[in-house]
DNA sequence: TAGCGTTACGAAAACGTTTGCGTGTTAAAA
DNA sequence: TTTTAACACGCAAACGTTTTCGTAACGCTA
């Protein structure tokens, strides 16, 4: 278990100074060329590498991104965090990761732990607590005191930062769009309360689509999911209430949900109600994910690209972090949705 | 936009030296109680935060666990995420996350930078080019550099350090006895390439368990999926290879697949064929992923607790960081499966 | 021989902490 | 009055780098 090798060592060894050993390795003119050659050979074999909090300290950033988001075991976080790592590995930069849990109080702590030298900006998306307290004072705290933020995804207007925001609103325009082409009149809505703002804004889409093709807004055809910390409970109460829509409306012919949770369940009470997918109920949701790709029938989903708004938002945070000049204005970076067609519509 | 308080700042403020107020801040008797006092207030006013990194060099330890998996869109591997986070967050660690995307090369990029003074230990699972190359030269030069590993799932021999392990041959001996339980005769295996790990140990248990039974093995009743890069192209190979299997042995009664993705398959067969699920076919499969929970039927599954593994990888390195006796013996904790009933069996 | 430019290297500060030890002041004890 | 102990604080080294500024030694020119 041989020890690390620091320029120390190396120095002692030839009996030079640090200095010198730091500019030879760094193949400095200064260094005559012998014992730039010999003091080179020698590092490179004790695998000499420098010490990174070493270097961290001296020029005071850490080449490391934090990146804070409500769960991970979201398959559109996981892309994100894809995402991220990729364009950081790329670009010389290391990934932490923060989990908030949706909880406020975990995200303020993380925030605090990462800001003091860890990181050199953060990359996050709101926890739902978060949005229902509107309490954003950490992230505006955190911009205040220079440190660059990227919100994505879960994003509000009150933080002023750089943002990547998917265009929630016309993908689900597009996606009942989609469901109109199949000639599609009673779409059945399942969605979260509004202060989820993409869920809020989803809505939106549907809305406008349905406004635009003339058509009634009908109020029990919109269900809206209350949140709870059992899944479970929230799943069977969720599958009750499209049973009872279907029940109350035979007459539906396609279901949009905001996400492919919401999807899986309508195909569970499709399934009891043995209707045919897609011949008699079309469905489409928010969330290209696994379950969509995999289920039987297979889902049509509106993409949200979740890898590339990772990638915009390290190279956003990223170019930010190495620009001379520190205040450029703040862009927002919307990415298109996409439809993603399968066997359900 | 405040600059970041310094020990150094404060000292300037009181005209007092720096070490005063380092030891002000940590209620040294050794500052006089009134100095103490208006320090501290002052430190707190200016919301004090001692630099990590000045920490870190000092300590020559960064409280930080540096994470290494193949990918992180596999349910299986946020889930580990998900408990490393929990229990480093609870002992005061973060969590640094690089993706190896199954490359050996990059694997052993990623280890070296967050080798050099970013991290006190790895947690990692070995990508599937490093266990086809079997070339575990860097891990244990890390083990050897007095670097503590902690490896799970993905582990071999050769790598002298803590595991984690699942035990897949049990985990998938109890699958198929499950099967035999509900007089299921003729099970199908979908399992991988023998030198993925898991795959051959999950192989190992079917293996016993129709051993026991004194059934013979019949290959046929073997598909073993080729990896490849296109992963669509693994699939439509896979459902071709179920099809031509049901279609030589249509007496298949069950179907035991070493993951979830090769059920997924399994079950879009069966609804081309319209067999009755779990009527005609029982299914279970490896990995209690979203898939399984969501599809309809719902899948049976084994599954493997990753959030457990997580957590006791997480707790056996934070034990070893900790303990100051450096060379107590390397453990392997093996976590036990279990077998989580559905709609399909 | 005085002056100058090279060459080849070293000293030291700086980044922000912690901590062992030294020291000046004061008040109590001898 | 002198000694001593407690008190309150400062110094400096250390962690591992980078980088600016010196400077000694040398050969060359005028």
């Amino acid at each position: 278990m041989k020890q690390k090798i620091t320029l120390k060592k190396i120095a002692q060894e030839f009996d030079v100074s640090i200095s010198t050993v730091s500019k030879a390795l760094k193949d400095s003119h200064e260094i005559g060329r012998e014992t730039r050659e010999r003091i080179q050979a020698f590092a490179k074999f004790y695998n000499y590498r420098p010490n990174n909090i070493a270097l961290s300290l001296k020029h005071r950033k850490t080449k490391t991104i934090g990146v804070i988001i409500p769960e991970i075991v979201h398959y559109f976080f996981a892309l994100i965090i894809e995402g991220v790592e990729h364009i950081a590995s790329e670009r010389g930069y290391n990934v932490v990761v923060a989990l908030s849990n949706e909880s406020l109080e975990k995200e303020i702590i993380n925030m605090e732990t990462l800001a003091d030298g860890l990181i050199d900006g953060f990359i996050l998306s709101l926890s739902k607590e978060t949005l229902r307290m509107q309490d954003y004072h950490h992230i505006n705290e955190a911009v205040g005191l220079g440190m660059p933020v990227v919100l994505f995804d879960r994003t509000v207007p009150e933080i002023a930062c750089d943002k990547v925001v998917v265009d929630d609103t016309q993908g689900a325009y597009n996606a009942v769009k989609h469901l109109f082409e199949r000639d599609r009149k009673n779409i059945l809505l399942l969605t979260t309360e509004d202060y989820i703002s993409v869920g809020r804004l989803r809505t939106q889409g549907y809305f406008q689509a349905l406004q635009e093709k003339g058509m009634p807004l009908n109020n029990d055809l919109i269900i809206k999911v209350v949140d709870h910390e059992n899944s479970d409970i929230i799943m069977s109460k969720l599958e009750a209430d499209i049973l009872k829509a279907f029940e109350q409306h035979p007459n539906i012919d396609a279901i949009f949900a905001v996400n492919e949770i919401y999807a899986a369940a309508a195909l569970r009470v499709i399934r009891k109600l043995e209707l045919k997918v897609p011949e008699q109920v079309s469905i489409i949701c928010f969330t290209d994910g696994l379950i969509s790709k995999y289920s039987s029938p297979t889902l049509s989903t509106v993409s949200q690209h979740g890898e590339e708004i990772g990638k915009q938002a390290a190279n956003l945070l990223i170019d930010r972090l190495e620009s001379s000049d520190n205040d450029y204005p703040f862009t927002t970076s919307v990415v298109a949705c996409s439809i993603v067609q399968r066997e359900s519509t």
